[in-house]
DNA sequence: ATTCTTGCAAACGGTTTGCACATAC
DNA sequence: GTATGTGCAAACCGTTTGCAAGAAT
């Protein structure tokens, strides 16, 4: 999480232009604990900027993303996805062809950490979602770099 | 997973009526290992049954992870949400009114597993969401019960 | 002066809905 | 026979896009 100084600093060395709007959407955002949508920054920041768009909105939490400036908490889940296994695994996400493939590990089921500890939040399941390259998109991806 | 006649029982348990189109979709579902999107089944079940509408795999989709049958890997992201948090932390979901909120543990970022053993996939970084019902959904739920 | 960004409105695409017909029970 | 589910088309809504005007460098 950056100081405004520093966001600022930050956008100048990736060679974004420092907006107003880029610097009220990333102050609202830094605020903010619960990880707005698009909509809920817009209706906020409308308020300190009434003549924001929502298109801008949008524009800019995609290109502050795709500089690593702030994250996209569900970036791989654009899609609703579905599964007959009911059963308790984890998933593998190739963050380039989107496929979601099952993990089965008795080690993670377990983790090692007291749910029951957590404040405020009864946790009744919990998913991890291991981010990669799967075998086909690694072949590939060796294919193009050759050629 | 279960069997056809798995299937058939626990709709009938279920007060789901069983008709061809569910248990298409059910077949399908169930012998993929890729968690297909609404638009995927549609089109591999529309080559044995090419009446069916894709408005029938949504209903029935939806219908069937109601009532646990099957799962929607992506039941909490139906919306693209933002985090200006880049550092390591995972999620607690609430089920409820579907806010996210960070967890940090030391823990949780040296998971039990060794990453580099799974095969067939070079796992960048990994995310654990945990489902659960938060402190103001838990206050809000017993107020209703009591009432 | 040039390049990047904004704001608007229209388009897009995944998902949902209303309703008449058909099917399961 | 009654309740439930299906298929169609239209509506919906979050998101993206094209483009002309405006701002940042």
């Amino acid at each position: 999480m950056l100081s405004m100084d520093q966001f600022i600093q930050v956008c100048r060395e990736k060679g974004l232009n420092v907006t107003y709007q880029r610097m009220i959407i990333y102050k609202y955002l830094m605020q903010s604990k619960e990880h707005p949508t698009a909509e809920d920054i817009y209706r906020r920041v409308k308020e300190e900027y009434p003549s924001i768009s929502l298109a801008t909105v949008y524009k800019t939490l995609e290109t502050l993303a795709e500089h690593q400036v702030i994250t996209k908490v569900t970036a791989l889940h654009d899609l609703a996805r579905y599964d007959a296994d009911t059963s308790p695994h984890h998933h593998l996400v190739c963050i380039h062809c989107r496929r979601v493939q099952d993990i089965y590990n008795e080690e993670l089921n377990k983790l090692p950490i007291d749910l029951e500890a957590i404040p405020d939040f009864k946790v009744q399941r919990y998913r991890i979602e291991f981010e990669g390259i799967c075998s086909q998109c690694q072949a590939n991806l060796q294919k193009k770099q050759r050629a």
